[in-house]
DNA sequence: CTAGACCTAAACACCT
DNA sequence: TAGGTGTTTAGGTCTA
């Protein structure tokens, strides 16, 4: 199949390659100090850019960790905050917890960046590190780093180590990094390049050991293979690969280009850390200005216990205190698995199928996590942990009426997840096949077209389409022949139905998830989380939603008033089971003829944004 | 190990 | 005719 998404090995994603945190040891190098100087002298590649690239990187380091040390301390302030307003103002409360996931997010995508800048290094090889692992400053410098280049990185992180400058610096100063490197580092420059090899592990951090390295690591190699960019190479043994890079990636053109290249990367990663850090900075000063504001004594509160009580009275107005434990102080809001309700860069599953998905099983809304989590998935690429059917459902119920063409349906996959801005032939494709497939998406079709709505109850059942019977329109077959065969798949309804009696179940079922949409059967476990949900949705439905309030899937000119039209419904299957459940029977037509697919205007704003 | 849920691809029909 | 939409099936992965 010529397929060339990634979609097709999720198991081969999920078991990610694991790259040890080992540094290269020892490696015989073509390129002797000597020629590394006529490289920086000749500006094939040149000290700026290489002095550059190392700064992007330890920059990345150190904002990462003044971030991780920032966040925990906002977390703890707003942890206070939140225990101190808790019996003050609700509404207050409600506030803080907005902010604070805003603030996670921010904070999330800031970090999402920087791994990307990780992870595009360790693919070009120029970083042997586990992409989710969080880093400590001594690994990035285990890359192939001549001795001109760790002299260099020496200055921008050694400040302190006066006595070490003893290598010519070729005059290419001039770094100004804000924060000391928080890390003393040894110095091994002297020695760290002899006879054409370097020790790459020159730089490690005071009183490691080579416990890490293993004989045969090099961040260049990795399972078998050759992680030059665009190389993949295959050797058996650690030793014909080192002939192989010796051989193939030596010091030419090619090799210069491919380095540049990867500069370049790297500067487009860091201008785009740079808007998003820009972003966060200003998030966190606004919250440290609040968390300064004075406020009511301190009222100690358990935690634990209130959400035990909790759990016992789940009908009980939502309490506002945050499900957080000491040592998980980032805990989502959403109810479900912890692992993966809080997006964090270990938790990526930045690609995949969408396995361990929200709401299948359980029927749990996946509404509040999508709301936490709206900003980050408009802008990471990430995909969603929901499945498809989820999705559908939830752009559904999105729109005002609760109905949404396949056209829109699209329109809100590409506008609410960066990821379903790519390979849109596969999950389009999904897409439909899961309207068809799932009985809670009935089909409604009236003079101008057909729309899609949902039918709650049959969502939570959770039941398909039966599968195995005689497809419709086989090859070969007649139509005429097949309706008899199936004839409960496709029916016509020519109904002039009102509108108020014809309200469907589906709807209903709609309509009622809005308004106690979290003390489903589903939520037995944590009914304290789900209320928490509910009220940081509410919030955030108010404070994020503005964008996209009037930017519903559903037509603008839609019109609310009933409409008699010709309805096509899918129909059930002829089973009699299905006569126990509400009627799914969608009669209501309320589709104005104007509804168009001129909504793509929003998907290529949202492209602005990404780029 | 198995059943079921889910995803992906593909074939096909119908419609505009 | 091409493209969009809708239906169905096959086969794969993954989890309970």
């Amino acid at each position: 199949m010529p397929h060339s998404c990634d979609h097709r090995a999720p198991s081969f994603r999920r078991r990610e390659r694991r790259v040890p945190v080992s540094v290269a040891m020892m490696t015989p190098q073509v390129i002797t100090p000597q020629q590394m100087q006529q490289i920086l002298q000749h500006q094939v590649l040149s000290p700026q850019q290489l002095q550059l690239l190392l700064q992007q990187q330890q920059a990345l380091m150190l904002q990462q960790q003044q971030l991780q040390e920032f966040y925990k301390k906002q977390q703890e302030q707003l942890h206070l905050q939140l225990i101190q307003q808790q019996h003050g103002s609700k509404q207050q409360s409600k506030e803080v917890s907005v902010q604070q996931l805003a603030f996670q997010q921010q904070l999330l995508q800031v970090q999402q960046l920087q791994q990307q800048h990780l992870l595009s290094l360790q693919r070009q090889g120029l970083l042997s590190i586990q992409p989710n692992q969080t880093l400590p400053l001594h690994s990035l410098t285990q890359g192939m780093i001549p001795a001109e280049l760790q002299q260099l990185w020496k200055e921008v992180t050694n400040s302190h180590v006066k006595e070490e400058n003893s290598v010519p610096n070729n005059g290419h100063r001039g770094l100004d990094l804000s924060s000391p490197s928080p890390v003393p580092l040894k110095n091994h420059n002297q020695h760290g390049s002899t006879n054409g090899q370097y020790v790459s592990h020159s730089l490690k951090r005071e009183g490691s050991t080579l416990d890490d390295h293993s004989p045969h690591s090099h961040p260049l190699y990795g399972h078998g293979v050759c992680k030059w960019p665009g190389c993949e190479a295959v050797f058996e043994d650690f030793q014909s690969f080192l002939k192989h890079l010796n051989n193939e990636h030596a010091l030419d053109d090619r090799s210069t280009a491919q380095c540049r290249v990867q500069m370049q990367v790297v500067q487009q990663l860091e201008l785009q850390l740079a808007k998003d850090k820009e972003r966060l900075q200003a998030m966190m000063t606004h919250l440290h200005v609040k968390s300064t504001e004075p406020k009511p004594a301190p009222q100690p509160l358990n935690l634990v216990s209130n959400i035990t009580l909790s759990k016992t009275a789940p009908e009980a107005s939502p309490p506002l205190s945050l499900p957080q434990t000491p040592t998980t102080p980032t805990a989502p809001l959403t109810p479900l698995s912890q692992t993966h309700s809080v997006i964090t860069p270990t938790s990526l599953h930045s690609v995949g199928p969408m396995r361990r998905r929200y709401s299948d099983k359980y029927n749990m809304p996946i509404s509040p996590d999508i709301v936490q989590n709206k900003e980050f998935y408009m802008n990471a690429e990430v995909r969603p942990p929901f499945t498809y059917a989820s999705l559908i459902r939830q752009a559904i119920l999105e729109s005002p009426e609760k109905q949404l063409t396949l056209n829109e349906i699209y329109n809100w996959f590409t506008r609410m997840f960066a990821y379903f801005r790519r390979n849109a032939a596969t999950w389009k494709g999904a897409v439909r096949t899961n309207l068809s497939l799932h009985k809670c998406f009935v089909r409604v079709e009236d003079d101008f077209g057909s729309f899609w709505t949902v039918d709650d109850e049959e969502f939570k059942r959770g039941r398909h389409i039966q599968r195995g019977r005689p497809r419709k329109h086989a090859a070969g077959e007649s139509c005429d022949e097949l309706l008899v065969q199936s004839p409960a798949l496709v029916k016509n309804i020519h109904t002039t139905l009102g509108y108020g009696p014809a309200l469907s179940a589906a709807f209903q079922a709609s309509m009622a998830e809005n308004n106690i949409p979290l003390y489903t059967t589903a939520s037995i476990g944590s009914p304290t989380l789900n209320s928490l949900a509910s009220a940081i949705r509410e919030e955030m439905n108010g404070a994020m939603d503005h964008g996209n309030s009037n930017g519903s899937d559903s037509s603008p000119g839609r019109s609310p008033l009933p409409a008699m039209h010709h309805i096509n419904v899918k129909e059930e299957p002829l089973d009699p089971e299905e006569h126990e459940g509400p009627l799914s029977l969608v009669t209501t037509a309320n589709h104005s003829p104007d509804f168009d697919h001129n909504r793509d205007y929003e998907d290529d704003h949202v492209h602005e944004d990404m780029l």
